[in-house]
DNA sequence: AAATAAGGTTGAACTAGTTCAAGTTTACTT
DNA sequence: AAGTAAACTTGAACTAGTTCAACCTTATTT
């Protein structure tokens, strides 16, 4: 399977789309291959991409006054990843995008992505079911974070996220979940006196 | 001004559309007028429209297994609120979207906002902005909880939002930040021990 | 294979924010 | 205008989660 095979099942597992357009439509993106500890998106930069990941894992963070990392978002296989609010307002970034392992990308830029849209109603329907699906993910994680405690949102990572939860460093996850990775590192060995 | 030209404005804010063409995209929409305290989401049902606010102000929440109310959106005048998963996926509610004042609403349903979308791509464009649009500031919200106190995310909430943070009961807008009623209003009083 | 860096664990002291309970103020109803 | 319900305040006791510091384990580099 090419790079692109992976983004092609993508897209055609949203919208109906012939074999021509799907490949008019992944023509526009760019393989990147990117060594661990790379960074894609950095602070005061804008976002240039918008990334599909092929194959690796990678995590959006941001880093506050205190020198403090807070993940915001993490990316394997066929999940896409960008400083999200960068991209689509072309305007400096605020986080940290970095891989977590050797990772492959098919990278498209605003522009490009731009004239995707004008060239095919259905390649702008597209764009509009993925960032709806994603504000309703996000959304998710707002409702689960203001509901649940730390352990009740560790629980719940792992049972909807297993294949992200065991790849990931520690750390990484716990600032994901809003505690500190001494905490998690409780919590997964119930080290916590009842 | 009629309460289709709010909307008229709302999208031509957004969109390049002539006069007829809005016409088009509002004419599908419905006036709801509803009373304080009036539900028009409740969990378990399908959150049947995409609602905006011509007038008023509504707050959507989610009540856990405890009985404690969270706060996830709130929506005066030229903001959008429904259940955004369940209107999005048509599935059951998991919130309710209640008026904290009398209000008047433009409504669209699900089957025809997708007629819309197929009319004309202008329309699929605006659908898509807006989602881009809700995911960013979701996104924002995110990670204002994982980097701030609770006293700093007040103080950005009246900042970003004055109009709103003055219009809502406290206890709301607590939930909403992720705090208690008494923690907020220690903050508000200055009633924090240094 | 050794050296170093990165990631994870543990416990003790601490603190930001919660809970509870009682009282006060403000807004609706009759 | 009085009565009731809803919203807000205050303080004291508590707890979920943090901080700090030291140590241990696993990866990566030389």
């Amino acid at each position: 399977m090419t790079e692109y095979e992976f983004l092609i099942k993508h897209l055609q597992d949203r919208i109906d789309l012939s074999d021509e357009e799907a490949n008019q439509f992944v023509s526009n993106f760019k393989i990147k291959k990117i060594k661990k500890r790379q960074f894609i998106v950095q602070p005061d930069f804008v976002a240039q991409h918008r990334n599909y990941v092929v194959e690796g894992a990678l995590r959006a963070y941001v880093v506050n006054d205190e020198g403090q990392e807070h993940t915001i978002a993490f990316a394997i296989e066929d999940w896409w990843i960008s400083d999200y609010n960068s991209y689509i307002y072309q305007q400096p970034a605020t986080m940290f995008v970095m891989a977590l392992e050797d990772a492959v990308l098919l990278q498209i830029d605003f522009e490009t992505e731009a004239k995707l849209k004008g060239a095919n109603p259905k390649f702008e329907t597209f764009f509009r079911i993925t960032a709806e699906r994603t504000a309703a993910f996000f959304q998710r994680r707002i409702i689960t974070n203001l509901t649940s405690s730390a352990e009740e949102r560790y629980e719940k990572f792992i049972n909807q996220f297993p294949l992200i939860a065991n790849r990931v460093p520690q750390y990484a996850l716990a600032s994901y979940l809003g505690m500190t990775t001494e905490f998690l590192s409780k919590i997964k060995n119930n080290k916590l006196k009842k």
